[in-house]
DNA sequence: CTATTTTTGTGCGATATGGTACAAAAAAGA
DNA sequence: TCTTTTTTGTACCATATCGCACAAAAATAG
């Protein structure tokens, strides 16, 4: 534990805080029209110390983004943790992305969908750097919810079942994100991530 | 037909080849991204000619989106004529969708994705009129392969379970948009694409 | 108290931005 | 030919953009 060992001027803001600020900006206007005049003006900091702290806007945005794909994935972890079995767990952690995504929980009150979804896409043909941050978070996604159906389902998938189940459901969960930011009706939205966890998730009973 | 009845000096350039380009940089890049001066650059006009002929460049955007929209359903409409029965159909028009989002098509040679969901997301919250744009096109697939299964699958399927397959049809073709904007391999997101339309579509074999 | 380190804040610089005024150009009408 | 209409192209405007010098400020170390 390091603290109050730092030699200069202290810093007058809360680095976590300041993030989750600049964060919401991106959210709602995207990376481009994101300006730091706007960034300084809500962090209440000017663009040196922005800059000093986190780099360029390019820097600042990746961070967020890698911010946002670790609470995300700590978040629906929880959100799983709280049933049992493979189903009811696979609804409950998409129930609970869509809460995010219509603006239900505390990290977000509006209705923005997915922050990486919605915002890294238009960036990610021009520059590599954003393509790759969209690829990994969608791959981290698929990963997640595959290591959730292969422990829930032991031996009775296949590796393939298993990992296609788990691409389907994710194609499922963006898609319902861009939905949230359409300002499609959050109930709506749920109840169709219900009745896709049954018809994708193989051994299911199908309506 | 009137033609060559217009009194003033000709244009120079033809309107539907000059939104083609436009269309494309607006595609690779975003909206905010995009610059009159780009646009101007492309096409070889300048910008008051481009101001007079299509109005701002939200109104050019806008034009292009509804454009491609309909440019869209006709492809898509065509592509599923080529087979016979709902499933056969579906998997045809999402086979050709993954080809125009990864750049198999003329109509844009590189892994884009939809224009539509690639690019108005993140303009989505900020103005309503993108907003409402964004969801048109939604509702539209919906309506479009909802209207198909229940062409297809006579009295054999309720309206409730019409509409919710096409949802979770459009939900999974949104998600793979997204994926072949992300650099995803082609052929990959066209199994996926197949086996969604198996496990999703009622009455047809699950694996 | 002095030197050192780090952050802050003013201010700037070079360029890019969306949009437009205005005159020249190129067609048709009389 | 002379007027009218429409498009073109130059030049411009006000503002916004990202990024950075540079000195003052605020802390610690000696």
């Amino acid at each position: 534990m390091k603290t109050e060992t730092k030699r200069g001027r202290p810093r007058k803001f809360d680095e976590d805080e300041t993030l989750d600020r600049i964060m919401l900006l991106f959210w709602k206007n995207g990376y481009s029209a994101t300006s730091l005049d706007q960034i300084a003006e809500t962090t209440g900091l000017n663009r040196p110390s922005l800059y000093a702290a986190f780099g360029s806007k390019k820097a600042m945005y990746l961070k967020i983004i890698e911010r946002f794909a670790d609470r995300m994935h700590t978040y629906l972890r929880q959100a799983g943790m709280e049933t049992e079995g493979a189903a009811p767990r696979l609804k409950a952690i998409m129930a609970a992305a869509i809460e995010l995504y219509t603006g239900q929980t505390e990290l977000n009150g509006a209705p923005y969908g997915c922050l990486a979804i919605s915002t890294l896409q238009s960036e990610a043909v021009e520059d590599a750097d954003f393509r790759q941050a969209l690829d990994r978070v969608i791959t981290r996604m698929d990963k997640g919810i595959a290591s959730l159906i292969r422990h829930e389902t032991r031996d009775s998938l296949t590796e393939n079942e298993v990992r296609e189940a788990a691409q389907h459901l994710a194609l499922i969960l963006h898609g319902l994100s861009i939905r949230a930011r359409a300002g499609e009706n959050p109930e709506a939205l749920k109840i169709l991530a219900e009745s896709a966890v049954d018809k994708i998730l193989p051994g299911t009973s199908h309506g």
